[in-house]
DNA sequence: ATCTTATGTCAGCCTTGTTGACTTTCCAAG
DNA sequence: CTTGGAAAGTCAACAAGGCTGACATAAGAT
């Protein structure tokens, strides 16, 4: 089983080395120092405030999609509602977020982020993605597409939905 | 700050516009979203184990440097020798790890898989490994690589260079 | 002999995930 | 109009896995 890529590899006409075991190995192990790169900035500043990754994910999402209700969220971030609730709860509290009782369904709260909210959600994404600018700058263009398209087929299809939905709303 | 990427973009000649904040964002939900696929299947295998992903962290780094001692394994997992004890201790319990005290430094205790570890560890990698083959086999060659490219600009220096040390000794 | 390093361990804390049980609100189907 | 069920919130309890601080031991280095 952990020699099948070599064994495509010989069969194929194609050259297909970039399926061995190792490369992908060396993608595997990729992955997990870069995802710590990728976290680090923003974990910085919000150990400042007293918060954790998981505000930051509630405060990104909330700020991609402003009025989205709590059910949505939960699917997107994958965790409980007693998990998000905690996190949520602490947000509305501080008055980073605004929690706005449905319209047509008064059974939904409609989630929004206040000034302060947007301030700190701008002050974290700015962090992030200056990182993120310059490892793409490093990489260049073609790099970038490819970074991409692995990292989509990489995902759940649920979560690549989610993705699919959230980037097709882009302004 | 943040309309950095478009003022580039406007002012160079070259086609910067992987560059703007939207692209990077869509970048960043990318890793957010890819990730939780990345160990999906691993964490799945490992809850049946009554173990976590901080046990496939060491199972897989011992597994890729064996003889390491624990100091090493510390400064590539960036965890606190506390955390890491309390995993390598139920490993080691658990006839996973073995660990050996050092020849010529008997301070030292170098970090083996036993059998039974091994056996854990191909089962995880095989099925993080199965993943990832699928998304590189779908993206291709030229889009792996600049995945990989992307993922090293990512990294935190010290994080590169623990990352090329291990993939320099690869057999 | 003393200093430093590598390791291990105890105690205690925090965040963030989980389950289970229960309530409140309220839409919608009967 | 009643009732079933969905959406949301809450409480309690627990676990994993981070963290700090303090301390012990062994052994290399000075």
């Amino acid at each position: 089983m952990a020699q099948g890529a070599s064994a495509v590899a010989q069969k194929s006409g194609e050259n297909l080395l970039f399926l061995t075991d190792d490369q992908i190995r060396k993608g595997i192990e990729a992955m997990f120092f870069a995802y710590r790169g990728f976290t680090a900035d923003p974990d910085r500043i919000l150990e400042e405030q007293g918060y954790g990754r998981a505000h930051h994910r509630a405060i990104h999402f909330i700020h991609r999609a402003p009025g989205t209700t709590v059910n949505n969220l939960l699917a997107i971030l994958g965790v409980t509602k007693q998990s998000l609730n905690r996190v949520l709860r602490s947000l509305i509290e501080d008055g980073l977020v605004e929690s706005r009782v449905g319209n047509r369904d008064k059974r939904e709260r409609h989630l929004f982020l206040t000034e302060t909210g947007a301030a700190l959600e701008q002050k974290l994404s700015d962090a992030q993605r200056e990182r993120m600018r310059a490892a793409y700058r490093a990489a260049g263009p073609v790099a970038v597409a490819g970074f991409r398209q692995v990292l989509e087929a990489m995902m759940d299809p649920e979560m690549q939905r989610h993705f699919n939905r959230l980037t097709d709303s882009a302004r």
